[in-house]
DNA sequence: GATATAAAGTTATAATATAACAATTATTGC
DNA sequence: GCAATAATTGTTATATTATAACTTTATATC
């Protein structure tokens, strides 16, 4: 299942499943998946918050690898490339994408308090969206669509904070 | 009329209108729009291109004042808190807000081989966002939504660049 | 006009990303 | 298998974007 702000899912399995499918998708398209591309991808599905490059850096030098900005940006690259990480621009981060092979709009809702970083598609995104390219003329490559707010929970916080401070 | 990819408009005008309308708002808000907050909108709007902020610098200092990055990273800061700049995060770079004032979803087109992007306001897109936050339980603070591509005119260059070849 | 506040000047540096070339590893054709 | 080729990684240096921290100047308030 998608990963949600609530659920409270296994993440050895959320990453074991990611390495699996993006493991199927280079072996299809005849791209070499190397050791410093699967590292710098289970070190970005370690979480569900974007990471930047430079974070990734010491868990880098830690597993022998040259750690010099380069390595980290080469294999960011090369999985993005292949869409299986996208760059959250607004934070110079990145985040393993929840549906790699899909080619769907997808948007991320990111969590300002918690740094979590939900991806969704939505076909009525997706619609409003070429109703937008083609009004103008536009022929769209590449979209970044990018919501930050505070998510179910965090937006929860306070409140319950609150409440437990009137109980006292 | 707000620019479009087509439009061939008097941008001296377009200017002027931005910068009054700006004058207004600061006016009405109780904020200072200081003469080096007014000369960085002026540079943002010299053209319909995301600028970097570092490309201001020259300018800015051809006109007498301190060009040291904080001083223009200080006038986009305040812009972009009364709403006049936009950040195109996916470049690093800066535009005029197409229609200050109003707080409605807008994306803006981008285009790869012109550089010109235009902001474009749309109740769908705005819905379709809506539907998106509200089914995962977020509250949007602020939206990040960019859409690179080619627009009208270079997607027809190539076009008719082959047609004129044909025609010799 | 003195005081408080906001803005701008100034210096230094942090954070993010890429260029360029060398060394290594993997693949291909023989 | 082995040379030739291509792809990947190592390495050094540097470009680009942005902010911290403190000083000075200008503006607003009383």
């Amino acid at each position: 299942m998608a990963f949600t702000f609530q659920s409270k899912h296994d993440h050895g399995r959320c990453i074991r499943q990611a390495l699996a499918t993006a493991d199927n998708i280079c072996v299809e398209r005849g791209q070499r998946f190397t050791k410093i591309r699967k590292l710098v991808f289970g070190l970005i599905w370690q979480s569900h918050k974007p990471l930047g490059a430079y974070e990734l850096l010491p868990a880098i030098k830690k597993a022998g690898f040259n750690s010099a900005p380069p390595t980290v940006y080469r294999a960011l690259d090369f999985l993005q490339e292949q869409g299986l990480v996208h760059r959250i621009s607004s934070l110079n981060a990145f985040i393993g994408c929840a549906h790699p092979g899909h080619q769907c709009s997808s948007c991320f809702l990111i969590c300002d308090q918690c740094e979590l970083a939900v991806e969704v598609e939505s076909d009525r995104l997706e619609e409003a969206i070429n109703d937008i390219t083609q009004d103008m003329g536009f022929v769209a490559e590449r979209e970044h669509i990018e919501i930050v707010g505070k998510c179910p929970n965090c937006k929860l916080k306070p409140i319950l904070e609150a409440a437990g401070k009137n109980e006292q």
